[in-house]
DNA sequence: CGCCACCAACTACATCTGTAGTCATTTACA
DNA sequence: TGTAAATGACTACAGATGTAGTTGGTGGCG
């Protein structure tokens, strides 16, 4: 089915949730700000991108107009169920203890966390 | 520095983060159940990750005793910081909400993350 | 109506990953 | 003491990834 996201395109995948459809210079022009890449290595990345059924493309005149096939939600989503299931067995506590151990969790994450768990029990 | 350890290399950290010093022959069965690596496949990620300064061997008559260089606690906290990071914009709330949207967190996940916050909060 | 800018398509190539195989040496056992 | 089993060292190779360059067609402007 779908094959994985890499990093690097990724990065493209976010400029096409910002705003799509949108042409490949107009993509390469967003993330140039970013990482430093040329037009043809964006477009390699759309390319790839298409391989794995992830974006797609419609012709407008002489050019393409790039649009995502996931929402951002559901990639996210499935990242996240990755992530804990790899690294903490699939439990989130641990990993909300992690990364409140470092650098600590701020006064609104916690009330945040804290309002979701009330609404997750009720 | 040390490079980033892949999806495969892991399993071997795994390993070794369960039971260390040990051979190479050991790790390999140790993960022979979950993958169906060769001993060659085991030896190999052993030296990818010495390369990367994450594993250190020391002779032990004529074999290598490996032992892993980073704690687990250390890795993970990283990984998951870089995660937060990428997806969430370093807010560890949306990554709750979005676990537990649609069965994430289990009756136990929510009550665990409860007295954590409790913790957090006092 | 010819030429240039622009765009899609194709090709390139080094590095990383997953997954071993082969070779040379050593050692323990028959 | 010869030989098989074990081990480390080196080599292999296809697919993924990061990062482009090159080619060939075309639409718009002078």
């Amino acid at each position: 089915m779908d094959k994985r996201i890499s990093e690097a395109e990724l990065e493209i995948m976010e400029a096409l949730w910002r705003e799509a459809p949108r042409t490949a210079a107009d993509v390469a022009e967003d993330v140039a700000a970013e990482r430093g890449w040329s037009l043809q290595t964006v477009k390699t990345m759309l390319a790839r991108l298409q391989d794995k059924q992830v974006v797609d493309h419609v012709k407008d005149g002489r050019r393409f107009l790039y649009s995502p096939l996931i929402a951002r939600r559901d990639y996210v989503r499935g990242e996240s169920r990755r992530f804990v299931d790899r690294l903490f067995g699939g439990k989130i506590s641990p990993l909300v203890a992690h990364l409140a151990e470092r650098d600590g969790l701020s006064e609104s994450d916690i009330d945040e966390i804290e309002k979701l768990i009330q609404e997750l029990k009720s």
